[in-house]
DNA sequence: CGCGCCTTGGT
DNA sequence: CCAAGGCGC
């Protein structure tokens, strides 16, 4: 009999191709896995019903999966720093093995685990996982952080990457004792998302778990992929992974995605499909970059990175934004995307873009406030990414660059020409003619009849408006 | 050091 | 044809 380790999943929610827990294998053939509901999370207010939802359907796969090959998965729901310490005195474990995450609080929480271990005598072991170049591995030349993506871009691409790990095979089970012993430190049943008080009763975009996750995979490279580099920019169009929430939740693993994409690549015969495989790459790593931008800089999670933006004039009017939340601003590829997002937990990348650009520089409300409805909405919801695409477009972020201001209008002509995207989200309006959808001048005894809202701002004003507060904050400085 | 360069656009 | 100021080398 070999001596226990204690798995502490996190946002590894898979078996397959894990780097701290193929490690613990190596180690010992007694492994048993643990997830702590941590209160500290769970009681934000910015989390949203369906990742949790996404979330707990992880659970319940990895568990059964932990069952298949012999070894059990335990739920705790309390403070983490005094859960695992105690649970894993209670099974005498040799060790703790987890997977480090960026986030300024997994750090914080990450390290008063660590010591609370320590002082019980037990030994901890941490492995980079869920980025396929640690933090602190991509440097610039002078060995600081980058800031800026394209440099990132191409030193990242030019390291060798990690081959997928080994998966665990068989595992000792628990003794009667042991499993006794699991029962007075806290260890509860899976719980429901509505026993969280998340319920949410929609479909989710991609269905949770490690094995749909994997053929999701496989199937965008068989046939989405060579075609990502257009297809990708329409939102009427399913020409996107839908891989974002099993990347957030890790309920698949990186190196088994750079695996897939290096062979659909080489497999591959023309330029265009190349192009595209590299472009999807490309998006793999802006992940990266604003990961490791996260874990540098966690001062990002706070607020805008420039100063400029540090004490912005914004208007912060609470209808308009209640309009831009409830998808009635009257601009119809705004309204269509909000209800995506209410709807399905989910929003096309090209309509985040829009719809972020609408809030900062055309309703004129803080960033901030758009970021926090996102991560109470958003299936892959992650701190990282929202907080990187937020200041992307409200032109806050790492390194300064012209104002990104979007038209919705021309947008919607060059994404959205035929309104279909907009009529699948806005029904009330599927008989109004294409042109006035896509250029969002409706009239008004149409507009009356569908029950749909005037325009709530003018773009033309509005975006004016934005540029003279721009440039009146550039001048104070 | 100075110089080339910078995800997704607008008019 | 203007984006905007500074990063990265
Ligand atoms: C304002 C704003 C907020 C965003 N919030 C989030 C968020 O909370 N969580 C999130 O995962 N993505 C976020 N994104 C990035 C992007 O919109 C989503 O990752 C993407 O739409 C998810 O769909 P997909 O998996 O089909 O993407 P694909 O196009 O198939 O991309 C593949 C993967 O690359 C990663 N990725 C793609 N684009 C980005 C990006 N710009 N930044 C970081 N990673 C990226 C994701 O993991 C994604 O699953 C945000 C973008 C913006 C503009």
């Amino acid at each position: 009999m070999s001596e226990l380790i204690l798995f502490w999943h996190r946002r590894d929610l898979r078996i397959s191709d894990n780097v701290g827990l193929a490690l613990a294998c190596q180690q010992s053939s007694k492994i048993v896995g643990v997830f702590c509901f941590d209160p500290h999370i769970l009681k934000r207010d910015d989390i949203a019903p369906a990742r949790v939802t996404y979330m707990i359907g992880c659970l319940q796969e990895l568990q059964q999966r932990y069952q298949q090959v012999g070894s059990h998965l335990l739920f705790l729901h309390n403070e983490p720093c005094q859960g695992i310490p105690t649970l894993a005195a209670a099974l005498k474990a040799k060790a703790v093995f987890w997977n480090w995450d960026v986030e300024p609080y997994s750090q914080q929480r990450d390290q008063q685990v660590k010591q609370a271990l320590k002082e019980k005598g037990i030994a901890v072991h941490n492995s980079w996982d869920q980025l396929l170049h640690p933090p602190t591995e991509i440097t610039t030349k002078s060995g600081t952080p980058y800031t800026v993506y394209t440099p990132f871009w191409k030193n990242w691409i030019s390291q060798p990457k990690a081959e997928p790990q080994a998966t665990i095979k068989d595992a000792e089970p628990l003794t009667e004792q042991e499993q006794e012993n699991t029962k007075t430190v806290g260890v509860i049943n899976l719980p429901t998302a509505k026993d969280l008080g998340y319920a949410w009763d929609n479909e989710l975009l991609l269905a949770p778990g490690e094995q749909i996750a994997l053929k999701t995979l496989e199937e965008f490279c068989h046939n989405t992929i060579s075609q990502y580099q257009e297809q990708r920019n329409f939102p009427s169009v399913d020409g996107t992974s839908k891989l974002s929430a099993a990347l957030k939740f890790g309920a698949i693993g990186i190196r088994t995605i750079w695996q897939a994409t290096k062979a659909v690549h080489s497999d591959s015969r023309s330029d265009e499909s190349r192009d595209s495989i590299e472009t999807w790459q490309k998006e793999l790593a802006w992940r990266e970059f604003y990961q490791q931008a996260m874990y540098s800089f966690p001062q990002l999670s706070q607020g805008p990175y420039r100063r400029l933006f540090k004490d912005f004039p914004w208007d912060n009017n609470q209808e308009l934004f209640q309009a831009w939340c409830e998808g009635k601003t009257g601009y119809p590829i705004v309204d269509a995307a909000m209800r995506q997002l209410n709807e399905t937990g989910w929003m096309h990348n090209r309509c985040r873009m829009i719809v972020a650009s609408f809030l900062t520089k055309d309703l004129l409300i803080n960033w901030q406030w758009g970021e926090k409805y996102f991560m109470q909405k958003l299936f892959d919801g992650d701190l990282s990414a929202n907080n990187g695409g937020w200041q992307w477009s409200a032109s806050s972020g790492m390194d300064p660059k012209p104002l990104r201001i979007f038209n919705p209008a021309s947008q919607a002509q060059k994404f959205d020409p035929e309104a279909e995207y907009i009529r699948q989200w806005l029904p009330e309006l599927s008989s109004i003619d294409t042109k006035y959808l896509v250029t969002g001048k409706i009239h008004q005894s149409d507009r009356d009849y569908c029950g749909y809202p005037a325009p709530i701002v003018n773009h033309k004003q509005r975006q004016q408006e934005f540029k003279l507060r721009y440039q009146r904050q550039k001048d104070d400085l």
